[in-house]
DNA sequence: ATCTCAGTTTAGAATTATTCTAAAGTATTG
DNA sequence: CAATACTTTAGAATAATTCTAAACTGAGAT
């Protein structure tokens, strides 16, 4: 039986070809960051492809049923994190690269409180690195 | 004599029309979060107007000589923030917000050391905000 | 002042990740 | 199996940003 029909049919995602061959590549046991581009050039080489769109299409619904974490650090490229638990990143602006930080690595002592009206929905730090 | 050409000059810029231009609007001592087509429209109400590209040209000067901190929360946009002390922000992804958050309401107790061959740039915290 | 030239500005074209559209395909339910 | 709502897809559209190449200008030398 596969574990990714199963996810899919748990966030009311209808289990087709092409989400359970993202999902099968994604949710394999191990992290990694994906562009779309990076994703549509991977499943390229499989005997059936997806579609850039719904490459797109299926990041994004990934994300909304929080499956993936998007990080938006530079603007020209969207990265999607398969390690949704809590954790901040290196990014090292040179080669476009990202990196996990492990959680116990980083404390944050103190919060200030959000804006009036507002509620914090996540915390990001991103350590930006140089040579 | 005109504080913002000292600055130019410091900077090893020319004080040109259009740099004094930018440079009197932005370091008027208010803070402020701009984005290129944002500065564009404050400027354009100006009777000598400044062109979109020299925008761009200049705020990423700006940023090359340290006068402005450039900040990367959304693929569509950057925004450019007149404060160069250090300190973090909030951003509203609904309303596409950013808001200062003063330094003394963040404290990083811990910090991962960088990798190998690398040094830290910059720490930028991100507090994503709701309704 | 005027000349010269590297530095600067600019309009418009080019780029590029992403989103949109609408037509064809498919999973699910009865 | 039929009906329908959900999906996929190719290609067009969008939009912030960068690029290009021609015109312009500030600053030092004469």
């Amino acid at each position: 039986m596969n574990k990714i029909k199963e996810i899919l049919r748990a966030n009311d995602l209808r289990p087709t070809k092409q989400r359970v061959l993202i999902g099968d590549y994604l949710f394999d046991g191990i992290d990694k960051h994906v562009t779309a581009e990076s994703l549509f050039k991977k499943l390229s080489n499989e005997k059936r492809g997806v579609s850039l769109a719904t490459v797109y299409n299926t990041l994004h619904e990934f994300c909304k049923k929080e499956l993936l974490n998007k990080i938006t650090i530079d603007t020209d490229k969207v990265y999607f994190d398969t390690n949704i638990s809590s954790h901040h990143h290196f990014f090292s602006d040179k080669e476009k690269l990202l990196l996990d930080i492990k959680s116990q690595d980083v404390i944050i002592s103190s919060m200030p409180v959000a804006p009036k009206g507002k509620k914090i929905k996540k915390v990001e730090l991103i350590i930006h690195l140089e040579d």
